[in-house]
DNA sequence: ATAAAAAACTAATAAGTGTTAGTTTTGTAA
DNA sequence: TTACAAAACTAACACTTATTAGTTTTTTAT
């Protein structure tokens, strides 16, 4: 029947992905099957499997395109010569610009990847956990810098990543708060607080 | 074989549930099947049917119990005579509470909520946005006091909510972080700020 | 045009799902 | 002890699941 369409400059596989993500996101991994993504897809289930190796290595894809992606985005933001507290801003900004634009795909990884099977979901649980070291150690820095108040370091983290996090659950009002009142109000509350 | 015990001061349909809570919390809702909750139970899965209408009862419970506990906080909280800073402080530590003394069924309330049928999906989801309604009211009411800074109300009831929900991510640090000073340091933070 | 490779198809399988029916055991009250 | 109800059990059903095998169609390159 229908052939598979690539996405522009991707492969037949990428554009498969991207279809997993956006029902992962939707139903949830388990809740999706193989047939409701070959529909979408436009094929047959069993032609999926001329394109991958099978549901488990969608979902791999997909949190490790996004950890990855994160992981390299604070491994250049550690070397630049910045003010820790610029260094959190800018932080804090690319997880609201991933949240535009690749919404279903960071769902897809804060949400479903305790459905990955080891050694992947090892993997991906120290490569957060590394995540996370590296944003304490940034902000002890800027306690000793004394740029930032003497709060529980890993606290600060915790309340920051989940602020960001929690994004997702902006996009149900986007149309009525643009993307950079958001970045500016988000970043000014968790770094200035929210009392005059 | 065995009799389901009965929670202490609870009925057998009640050990049910919080069972689970558990399971679903851990392997989630679509992942848990009756056949493990059975065994988790101490019975065969077909017993499970004395006692509950189905699986998905199972969610629903979970689902509205937590949702009612929060409505029923916020309520009371309204009424009273504070200062609006106060009323999030305390709301804030209600959210933190809460994760400590049931972890299980908040976490199973934030993150499988999708899995519930219509009617309950829908008056779960308008439960949750009354709540933020409710919230983003007060932070407006706060503003006009000149209480809190002119911030954008419902960014700012995003960020906390946010930050709270991704509380339960501390667990795996909960013997690092007593709960006082996890508290205290994320109530600092999201209403003084961050930075000196 | 033709041969090779890629990718679609149909059919089928083995395993797992929630749940029901029917029966037996267990606990309770007379 | 006996009768009744609650709750356990076994067996089975109807359905869905991801995936494989084998075959046919489509695309690509010579």
């Amino acid at each position: 029947m229908a052939k598979i369409k690539a996405v522009a400059n991707g492969s037949k596989k990428d554009a498969i992905v991207k279809k997993a993500a956006g029902l992962f996101r939707q139903k949830g991994f388990k809740a999706t099957s193989m047939r409701e993504l070959a529909e979408k897809v436009g094929v047959e289930a069993p032609s999926l499997y001329n394109h991958i190796g099978g549901k488990s290595e969608l979902l791999q894809l997909i949190c490790f395109n996004v950890a990855n992606e994160f992981t390299i985005h604070l491994q250049q933001l550690e070397v630049t010569r910045q003010t820790v507290v610029k260094k959190l801003d800018q932080l804090i900004r690319f997880h609201i610009r991933m949240m535009l634009q690749c919404y279903d795909e960071l769902y897809v990884a804060n949400h479903e990847w305790k459905q990955l099977e080891d050694p992947y979901l090892s993997n991906f649980l120290s490569q957060r956990k590394h995540y996370e070291s590296s944003m304490v150690q940034l902000v002890k820095e800027g306690i000793k810098r004394k740029e930032i108040k003497n709060i529980h370091p890993y606290v600060a983290v915790l309340t920051i990543l989940s602020a960001v996090r929690g994004l997702e659950f902006w996009q149900r009002h986007k149309k009525d708060i643009p993307a950079d009142v958001l970045e500016n109000n988000m970043v000014n509350q968790l770094l200035n607080g929210l009392i005059k």
